[in-house]
DNA sequence: CATGGCGGTTTCCTTGAGGTAACCTACTGA
DNA sequence: TCAGTAGGTTACCTCAAGGAAACCGCCATG
């Protein structure tokens, strides 16, 4: 009767569906990666980050602390300084994190390769 | 001069961002993982990723054969039979797709927990 | 005096991702 | 003969993500 003891990611309304979702977002990822070097502020992220935009940075960064991922601390200088850091839950994600960044960085190679092939072939056809 | 040793993520023109944005894909994420578990035929694929459009599920599992981490093969059987595998090269991301997968299993309550007091705090304010 | 930094929010606009649905070949079963 | 299966491609349209830019308060620096 669609109850299952397992979740089950493939089905549509597993909310574990909900968290790749989350999760599988480049700049979610990219901010997290960038977190875990230690707490940062905002402004330091938009210039370390390229490519991000002051608005999406803004959403983003909202939608990692509403899931508890990240952590937002104002400090009452002036101006505001406002701080951004992992939370304990986000450290539960820093080894898998760390290891698709790494991934990436030891297989590019290999893809540019695969992706050079399949163009060729491509062209063949 | 905009030379590193070591690629940085960060850096927009960082080839690693492009693995990144590919991977961090909902649909090349559940397919991955899906494939993982034996290789399938497409409309299999269509009926077991549930809410994944037929177009969307042809155009993923193009990038994921262009990047080299699957791969398609035809059968001349009649109506022909198209099976997709994972290659050696997405056999190394198994760890980490299961490790996210998994990983949005254990923790799935956390975050609606998350959620809910970042909510509840937002009325408030 | 005005520019810039800090940490955002808001508005406007564009573009591209993705959904729907039709079409394709070729065959089978009712 | 009509429907269904298999594995797609194509055209069309919509909606929402995201870029650009202005604006906010408040202060320091040139």
């Amino acid at each position: 009767m669609g109850f299952h003891q397992i979740p089950n990611v493939f089905d549509l309304n597993c909310p574990t569906r909900m968290v790749l979702d989350r999760l599988a977002d480049k700049w979610a990822m990219l901010l997290l990666r960038r977190l875990m070097d230690g707490p940062t502020r905002f402004n330091q992220l938009h210039r370390d980050i390229q490519g991000i935009s002051h608005k999406v940075l803004s959403q983003t960064l909202k939608k990692l602390e509403r899931d508890g991922l990240i952590s937002r601390q104002a400090f009452a200088t002036v101006p505001v300084t406002v701080e951004y850091r992992v939370t304990p839950l986000g450290e539960t994600l820093s080894g898998t994190v760390a290891q698709i960044s790494q991934w990436a960085e030891s297989n590019i190679t290999e893809i540019l390769q695969a992706q050079d092939a399949y163009d060729t072939r491509a062209d063949i056809l």
